[in-house]
DNA sequence: ATGGTTGTTTAACAA
């Protein structure tokens, strides 16, 4: 099984970048975010003719959303909510095979690394706090799939320049932290890391206000793909493709790729 | 220290 992980920055107005991932690619499970489009307005149909015949959408106005398209059959879509807040930022679905994929949007966290002054900041540490304590209820013999934009880039060799970063939302030691509680409550496997050595500089992410993103690679890795142990023997690849990042009109994110031998 | 770019929705706001 192909499964990609993609910050899409809006869907409408980007379709064109999933078919063009879609030739390159063929995955067989698309897992997005930052859909930005409430469930009646999402493109359903052109992404049937792609030939994702299973799509489950959970989505808002303007702000947020996930989405997960699928060759393969879905089953038991959930909606989860965090921090009291009605928003669209996790899903999970049943895969065939009995494998539990959940689809997370985690809060960026504004500007401000400091939860006193930043509500925004206090909201994404809430989230990973609370997504520790709920994941640590949770049978990590299962196997699951937790993929998404979780907006921290742990390892120093997720930025492009740790020490540079250790103030800026994304790589501060709290949301490292939390981070981490959140990654060890349920002993997830960071699937990426596990086939890309450690100590290599990886990013998914790079802002659009640099004049040219590839020259600077002022980068940062804040999309994730982790699996639960029964999973981890099983992972084949791991890779960003980097190169839809220089695609027309593109997503600031570059999409996340796993291949699992189930 | 500041500004740089996008998308959504229409003057900001979020990222």
């Amino acid at each position: 099984m192909k499964l990609v992980t993609w910050n899409i920055n809006s869907i409408r107005p980007r379709l064109h970048l999933i078919e063009r991932m879609v030739a390159a690619e063929d995955p067989d499970v698309i897992c997005l975010q930052e859909t930005k489009v409430e469930d009646g307005k999402f493109p359903l149909e052109p992404l049937h003719a792609l030939g994702f015949a299973h799509i489950e959408q959970f989505g808002m106005k303007a702000y947020h959303g996930v989405a997960i398209l699928s060759r393969l059959p879905l089953k038991d879509h959930a909606r989860h909510y965090w921090c009291d807040i009605d928003d669209a930022r996790h899903q999970s679905v049943t895969l065939p095979g009995g494998i539990e994929l959940h689809n997370v949007y985690l809060p960026s966290g504004g500007d401000e690394p400091d939860p006193e002054i930043n509500p925004k900041f206090a909201h994404k540490l809430r989230f990973m706090t609370e997504q520790a304590g709920w994941w640590a209820t949770q049978d990590p013999d299962r196997p699951r799939i937790l993929v998404g934009d979780l907006n921290v880039a742990p390892l120093e060799t997720d930025v492009w320049s740790h020490k540079q970063l250790l103030k800026v939302v994304s790589h501060t030691p709290v949301e490292v932290e939390h981070f981490g509680r959140m990654q060890a409550a349920h002993r997830w496997v960071d699937a990426v890391r596990a086939k890309i050595d450690p100590a290599e500089p990886l990013f998914t992410w790079w802002s659009y206000r640099a004049r040219d993103w590839r020259a600077s690679n002022r980068g940062r890795r804040l999309d994730h793909i982790w699996v639960t142990p029964p999973l981890a023997p099983k992972i084949r690849a791991a890779r960003v493709a980097m190169d839809a990042r220089d695609w027309e009109r593109a997503s600031d994110h570059a999409p996340v790729l796993v291949e699992l031998d189930v």
